[in-house]
DNA sequence: ACCCAGGCGGGCG
DNA sequence: CGCCCGCATGGG
C-alpha cells in the first residue's frame, strides 16, 4: 500500500467522462475505488470525495504508482490549463461542476479499438462491447484481473465472432484494424510524432475517420491539440457560442483553435461532459 | 412505434 | 469537392 500525493484530480469525474479506462475501469462511487488492469496487474486506487492523496494498492506498487500518474496525466499543470480553457461563463461553470476531470492517456491500441466502437454508438453500449471483447479476448494476468486484448489475438477472430460481441456493423472496421496494426502500421511508434502526422497515420485505418482520430490522438498519445467533434460537442458549440444555429465541422475547429490555443483537447473534454450531463439537448 | 447514439465509407451530382 | 444514405443494436 502506498499513498500518493495529487493535485487538481478528481478520479470519479475521470472515470465517468466517456474515455477508454472509462469503458473497463470498475468504479464504486461510495467508496471512491477505482480498479483496472493496467496492462500487466490489477491496481486499485482509493481517492475519497476528491481529496488530495490517493491511495494505491497493486502487487508490483512502483509499476502501478508510475502507470497511474502517467494514465492520470498527473505531470500537467491544471492551474495553467484551466486559465487557457476557462475563456467564458460556460467553460467556468462547465470547469466549475467538473474540476479535476483529467484526459487519460491510454494504450494506443485500446484506444484505436474504443473510439472505432464508439461511433453512432452510446456511452453505455460502447462499454458493454469493450468489457464483452476483454472477456472474450483479453489476457489473464497472474493476479487474475484481464488486460485488453493485443491487436493479434482480434486479429485471429472472425468477423462474425467480433459481431457476436455486440459490435454490429463495426465488426468489419475491427477486424482490420486489427489487421493492418499487427501487419502495416506499428502504432507505438506514432508516439511524439505531432498531432498532424499521428492523425494522418491514424486516418489510413478503415474506420478511422476525422473524429476518431482526434480522439485517439488526444487520448492514446496525449495530443491536446487534437479537438474531437462529436454529436454533443456539436450540439453544445452551437448553443453556447452560435445562437443555436448551425455550424460545420470545420467552422468549429478553426473557433477551437482560435479560443483555447495548444490545449484546446481539454477544452473539448469539458465541453463534452458539461454538454452531455448539464446542457443537454 | 419512433428516434437516437463520442461517425464512417461509399456513391452520386 | 459537398451532400446524403445505410448501417447493427439497444435504450429512452
Amino acid at each position: 500500500m502506498s499513498e500518493i500525493q495529487v493535485m487538481d484530480l478528481n478520479i470519479m469525474h475521470t472515470i465517468a467522462s466517456g474515455q477508454p479506462l472509462t469503458f473497463h475501469a470498475e468504479y464504486d462511487s461510495g467508496a471512491g475505488i477505482v480498479k483496472y488492469n493496467n496492462g500487466t496487474q490489477l491496481v486499485m486506487i482509493e481517492q475519497r470525495a476528491a481529496r488530495t492523496k490517493v491511495r494505491i494498492e497493486a502487487r508490483d506498487q512502483n509499476q502501478a504508482a508510475i502507470e497511474f500518474s502517467k494514465r492520470f496525466r498527473l505531470s500537467d499543470n491544471m492551474k495553467k490549463i484551466y486559465s487557457a480553457i476557462n475563456t467564458d461563463a460556460f467553460m467556468d461553470s462547465a470547469i466549475s461542476n467538473y474540476g479535476g476531470m483529467r484526459l487519460t492517456l491510454n494504450d494506443p491500441w485500446e484506444t484505436t479499438v474504443c473510439f472505432i466502437l464508439s461511433q453512432y454508438n452510446n456511452l453505455k453500449r460502447i462499454r458493454r462491447i469493450v468489457l464483452e471483447l476483454k472477456e472474450r479476448y483479453g489476457e489473464a494476468s497472474t493476479d487474475g484481473s484481464i488486460a485488453f486484448p493485443k491487436p493479434e489475438r482480434i486479429k485471429a477472430a472472425s468477423e462474425a465472432e467480433l459481431k457476436d460481441c455486440g459490435m454490429g456493423f463495426r465488426a468489419r472496421y475491427i477486424k482490420s484494424a486489427a489487421e493492418m496494426c499487427t501487419e502495416n502500421i506499428d502504432l507505438h511508434a506514432l508516439t511524439g510524432k505531432g498531432y498532424d502526422n499521428v492523425k494522418s497515420n491514424l486516418m489510413e485505418i478503415c474506420g478511422v475517420g476525422e473524429k476518431v482520430a482526434d480522439c485517439i490522438a488526444l487520448m492514446g498519445y496525449g495530443e491536446l491539440e487534437a479537438f474531437p467533434i462529436d454529436v454533443w460537442v456539436k450540439r453544445t458549440m452551437e448553443k453556447v457560442y452560435f445562437k443555436g444555429r448551425e455550424k460545420k465541422i470545420d467552422k468549429l475547429m478553426d473557433f477551437a483553435e482560435e479560443k483555447w490555443g495548444k490545449n484546446r483537447g481539454y477544452a473539448q473534454q469539458y465541453i463534452f461532459w458539461n454538454g452531455m450531463n448539464v446542457v443537454k439537448r
